[in-house]
DNA sequence: TGAATATAGATCGTGTACGATCTAATCGCA
DNA sequence: TGCGATTAGATCGTACACGATCTATATTCA
């Protein structure tokens, strides 16, 4: 009898959950970016608010809080180790003395060219072609977007 | 100009990188099952350590921890708060006293029917069909498997 | 057999993550 | 115009997550 006969009337353990492919992969990425990040002295989530701020310099907290999906209290301790490092400073707009806004100093800017070799390892250790990148990543951010307009309710 | 023309000699983003599609989808899945999960006052996971304790009971740490890709630094005080909870147990093995075996309580083991519909509401959270969640789940476990094999060496 | 080694968990320090709440600044509208 | 409501970040408490290190137990082999 073909196991896909037994699984559903059997207990169903964390290997057959969507969710927990998504939250292992997560970890498995996390693992190879280690080591590389270390060479910038970046932790995962720091090295993903500086991608964002070589792509777009002068954001918000807020936006830059948007395009991660993140709280402000998870970014403002996060911010302020950034800052310790010299990588951007943080400034009250004084148009809207309520926002905050994120500026790379040379030295976050200039980090991006250390940091150029890091995608082409993780490219890698993906092991996948380019469309099959693009096909799954596509297929994941749907995915995300299903839970997200889900959570919403 | 399609943007596939501008996108390799502009700056990437965020939103290019799988890893952070994965990164993001996790804590999406969280924002759906934070809710259920309060009902059963589990986080997330707690939620998985039961899963796996559901589908079989009577495993040490150890094997908890290769199943969940977690180290006992994570899991050792996860456990404790669910041992305060009430919902298992852990002791030592008398035949290799290095091991601690974890057992669920009657509680533990009947918190499984609470849980029940907690599949079903992220089933539907997914939006996916049964075909599109096996195909996806292969896939992510595939990357999965790529990225621990680099992460070795 | 007994000393060197290996293994299983536990502990500690650092850094996310988020909900709840707080403060300060801005907005909306009577 | 000025006061209530909204908004942007910051703070606090709880809970992961991991590397480095520690302790206790088990294994190995000279």
């Amino acid at each position: 009898m073909p196991p896909s006969d037994a699984k559903p009337t059997s207990r169903p353990d964390v290997t057959d959950l969507l969710c927990f492919a998504i939250y292992s992969t997560g970890h498995a990425f996390n693992r190879v970016y280690k080591p590389l990040l270390d060479e910038l002295g970046l932790t995962y989530p720091q090295y993903l608010v500086m991608v964002a701020l070589w792509a777009a310099d002068d954001q918000t907290v807020g936006e830059i809080g948007d395009r991660l999906f993140l709280e402000s209290s998870t970014l403002t301790p996060l911010l302020k180790r950034l800052e310790t490092l010299g990588l951007l400073t943080r400034r009250r707009d004084p148009e809207d003395e309520r926002q905050v806004r994120l500026r790379l100093t040379d030295k976050g800017a200039g980090l991006r060219k250390k940091a150029r070799g890091v995608g082409g390892c993780i490219g890698e250790a993906v092991g996948l072609s380019g469309d099959a990148v693009v096909k799954l990543r596509g297929d994941i951010i749907r995915l995300r977007d299903n839970l997200l307009k889900a959570a919403e309710t």
